[in-house]
DNA sequence: CCATCCCGCCATTGG
DNA sequence: CCAATGGCGGGATGG
């Protein structure tokens, strides 16, 4: 698939009229619609009036097929060249796609045996998205026209209208698109995705949909028996708000109706299911829905569950639409869960994480059947402006006085910045410009490309996990560092409420973080860590055993040793051992390359770190990084939600997004806060300091094995952002520094991180405490042993672990494990790294949960560190470490 | 057999 | 009233 693309370019639909073909006509062509089509995208309007021209009749043979590819192809292509020509005229646009035809001619002729039937996997849903959004760009400018014409699509892609439909109403529940009259369609790309999946992710957590979901697995495993009257319960849900029943569409505060005639819809599904759909992976914590949780939650929403037996059937149905579409947006893909019973269909979010619902964020949920704010008589652009930057004015939360500087600091660069307006529609020029800045092209490459890299990345490989799951809860915190500009990162947990139940949600107290340090890591890589159960005693206080797994390809399986009750396994095939295989082969084969082309390998050091310097925040990484620890994870806490750590940075990225000018202004000013986080660190909340006080002196020292590291470290398969994050990051990257051409590597997203590199920024070391994990070289060398035997132990089915040799390598590469220790073989998957945030290091953490699975990022300047850790108990582990 | 999900009938809407 | 939308489920398809 790769593709031509770039080169041919192409585009435009246009051929299709051209092509000839007797015999295959490409399908109805309508009467000659094609002929200006070519111009299409640029005109802003379709044809008003127009009527479709339905009438299908195709040719019973039509052979669209042969085309098909090339219509991808140049599909794909055009955006790309557009962003390429960008302004240029069309003329230029229309040699090329002359040349586009030709090769497509000539792609014909000799293809033309070639394949393809209409297949039906050649009519599927998630096929026509990916051509259709690869018609349009990521981040549309606003200079473009991004007016979507129904008809014009329809006819272009050669489907029936109906089917647009299908797609365009999820778009439009991501607010990607909008609806501005009859044919017509107004497209955002994804500037405003954070927005709408925060906003989402809000909704989602009011309506409990955390508990909802719980409440249904917990029945499946008790089933057959069933109604307790818990359930009752824990419907009682919402109460306020949605109550009544179903929240109806989400809306953005930019973007409401534009055409009345959207509004007064009621829309029932797919709209509005395709967003819960999206709430329930952003409220999970392993981020797995499984389609039958997900149809009986959306049925059961209002009514009480009544089994239907054929509404569920078409419940699924439609989900599997939404999927299809969610899929090629690369914001989930498909994976297995295995329980008991077998293998489920389920869908894994791999889309960006969720920020932190700010609160200020002036989301509104607007709900059909409650309309509090109909206020809205179309923000004003200032508005939304606000809405970016909510905290602006004043700020709900409590913050650590030590923050207060920093705060203001950032906000100031926020009303710089806030000329901007960020109504998605419109943008200002100014920000334009901006953007246009920026080496970015990415922003604005064309979807298809994007989707090809995820692909490519998402080869790699599946997960297993098995989540033991007693109850117990363990709570167990992530360092974190704060960076910057806003303290985002709140205690992990602290702060929804919703969320908490009774059962599992660990106590602030323990959530609490406590603030590692992590010095700069160069890039960021993606581990799971496995702890072992024992250690993990030595880690939580609570919890009596934890095991963290990771589980990707590796065939985790065998954990079962871990106690009791294992809840679910979730398996996450995506392709299976092969794949795994392939991963990790690829893993390697990506770790190699630094080590066999050192050369670049240092350069791109060179470069990252020239980058950090720029920036200042480097130095001041380096130099403190012993004090940091502490107090950053504080500070970062108190502001926002738990969940995520990123949305430091996030709002940094808008920030960069908003002003890249400034920023140099920005970093200096983000170090200075950064330093005085450090330095005050005091921690503030109750919780925190309990944690603190619990953990008493560990994190600021780097004693590796006092801490126990009974973690094992794994590369994660994949980095839950997919490969729009990379873009992002490098977007953003590129902005504030230079351009790492490392982000380039062939997998989207992914980078190998070199031993070399880690060492250049001196990565911190981990330590895992009871409320904190700390990562050390050393330690990790010796956790990997201890989880080993704890898999052989338990082992049941295991695969054959992706060799040790390979782990080890892998490890090495890293820097994470020393030359001379032998990683028993075991579950190492893939390890990526992904490049991102240029500045920060913000890291989450999230309370781990016994048969749970948490996700921990680090944000490091130049990238970031994830890990999953599942916790689980486990007799074995004691003797191995040491 | 079964997980997917294409296809398109036909009810609703909007204009 | 007619076209645009879009619910919905039969039944085809590939594994």
């Amino acid at each position: 698939m790769q593709q031509a693309g770039g080169e041919m370019g192409t585009g435009d639909k246009e051929n299709h009229s051209s092509e000839p073909h007797s015999s295959v006509l490409k399908t109805p062509l309508k009467q000659a619609a094609t002929s200006h089509s070519v111009l299409t995208e640029i005109q802003p309007q379709c044809q008003p009036l127009t009527t479709p021209p339905k009438p299908k009749e195709m040719l019973p043979a039509d052979p669209w097929t042969p085309t098909s590819n090339l219509k991808m192809l140049i599909s794909a292509a055009s955006p790309e060249i557009r962003n390429r020509e960008q302004r240029r005229e069309l003329s230029n646009n229309a040699s090329v796609v002359l040349q586009a035809k030709h090769c497509l001619q000539e792609h014909l002729s000799g293809d033309e045996y070639e394949k393809t039937q209409p297949s039906r996997k050649e009519k599927s849903l998630g096929l026509l998205c990916h051509k259709f959004l690869a018609r349009y760009p990521d981040y549309p400018s606003t200079a473009e026209n991004n007016y979507i014409c129904l008809d014009e699509v329809a006819e272009e892609l050669n489907v029936e209208r109906r089917r647009i439909y299908d797609i365009l109403n999820v778009l439009e529940s991501l607010h990607m698109v909008s609806r501005l009259a009859k044919n017509r369609y107004a497209w955002h790309g994804r500037h405003n995705l954070s927005k709408t999946l925060q906003a989402l992710k809000k909704v989602g957590e009011a309506n409990k949909y955390t508990q909802q979901i719980q409440m249904i697995k917990k029945r499946e495993y008790e089933h057959e028996f069933d109604l307790d009257g818990e359930r009752n319960e824990d419907m009682a849900r919402s109460f306020g708000s949605n109550e009544h029943s179903e929240m109806s569409f989400v809306e953005l505060p930019g973007m409401e109706f534009r055409a009345a005639s959207v509004n007064s819809r009621k829309d029932k599904s797919l709209r509005v299911m395709s967003q819960k759909f999206v709430m329930l992976f952003l409220v999970s914590t392993p981020q797995i829905v499984s389609l039958e949780v997900a149809a009986k939650i959306l049925i059961g929403e209002d009514q009480l569950e009544d089994l239907d037996k054929s509404k569920f059937k078409t419940k699924i149905r439609r989900l599997y639409d939404i999927a299809n579409v969610l899929s090629s947006l690369a914001l989930i893909k498909k994976v297995h869960v295995t329980e008991e019973r077998g293998r489920k269909p389920a869908f894994k979010w791999t889309g960006p994480e969720v920020l932190p619902s700010t609160q200020d964020t002036k989301l509104e949920t607007t709900s059909t059947t409650c309309p509090p704010p109909i206020s809205e008589p179309i923000p004003s652009k200032e508005q939304c402006s606000k809405n970016l930057f909510p905290s602006r004015g004043k700020q709900n939360f409590t913050r650590h006085p030590s923050l207060i500087k920093l705060v203001k600091s950032i906000e100031n660069d926020r009303r710089k910045i806030q000329s901007a307006p960020t109504s998605p529609v419109k943008i200002s020029a100014s920000t334009q410009q901006d953007l246009a800045a920026f080496p970015s092209e990415m922003a604005q490459l064309p979807a298809m490309t994007k989707h090809q890299l995820e692909e490519q990345s998402k080869k790699a490989k599946e997960v297993k996990m098995k989540l033991s799951g007693s109850a117990l809860e363990c709570g167990l915190s992530l360092p974190e560092v704060v960076p910057k500009p806003e303290p985002p990162c709140t205690a992990a947990a602290v702060q929804q409420p919703a969320l908490t139940q009774p059962l599992s949600t660990c106590p602030p107290s323990h959530s609490s973080v406590s603030p590692v340090i992590l010095p700069h890591t160069p890039s960021g890589v993606s581990y799971t860590i496995y702890l072992h159960p024992s250690q993990a005693h030595t880690v939580t206080t609570y919890s009596p055993s934890f095991m963290l797994q990771p589980l990707p390809g590796a065939n985790v399986t065998g954990i079962k040793s871990i106690n009791s009750k294992v809840l679910n396994k979730i398996t996450t095939e995506e392709g299976d051992n092969q794949v795994a295989t392939d991963d990790v082969t690829k893993t390697l084969t990506t770790t190699e390359r630094p080590t066999i082309k050192s050369e670049t390998a240092s350069q791109q050091c060179l470069k990252r770190s020239q980058a950090l310097q720029e920036s200042h925040l480097i130095k001041r990484y380096r130099r403190d990084e012993e004090n940091l620890d502490t107090s950053l994870g504080d500070s970062t806490e108190n502001e926002r939600p738990p969940s995520n750590s990123s949305q430091m940075t996030h709002e940094m990225d808008n920030f960069h997004e908003k002003r890249q000018n400034k920023t140099e202004t920005l970093d200096q000013n983000m170090a200075s806060c950064y330093d005085q986080c450090r330095r005050e660190d005091i921690p503030e909340d109750e919780d925190k300091i309990k944690t603190k006080q619990d953990i008493p002196v560990a994190f600021a020292i780097p004693a590796p094995e006092t801490f126990f590291p009974s973690g094992y470290l794994i590369p994660l398969t994949q980095c839950a952002h997919g490969n729009k994050a990379g873009f992002l990051n490098k977007e953003k990257t590129g902005t504030c520094s230079l351009q790492h051409t490392t982000y380039s590597s062939p997998i989207a997203g992914v980078i190998p991180v070199t031993a070399s590199e880690l060492k250049a920024v001196n990565i911190p070391a981990f330590h895992i405490t009871p409320l904190n994990i700390m990562l050390s070289p050393t330690s990790i060398a010796a956790a990997p042993v201890l989880s080993n035997s704890c898999l052989n132990s338990s082992n049941t089915s295991s695969a054959p672990n992706p060799s040790s040799s390979v782990l080890n390598f892998t490890l090495q590469q890293v820097g994470l494990i020393p030359a001379g220790v032998q990683v028993p073989a075991n579950p190492v998957l893939q390890h990526m790294v992904v490049p991102s945030q240029p500045e920060n290091i913000s890291h989450s953490s999230e309370n781990f949960q016994e048969g749970k699975v948490s996700k921990t990022t680090l944000h490091l300047p130049h990238g970031w560190v994830e890990w999953e850790v599942y916790c689980g108990n486990s007799s074995t582990a004691g003797n191995i470490f040491n």
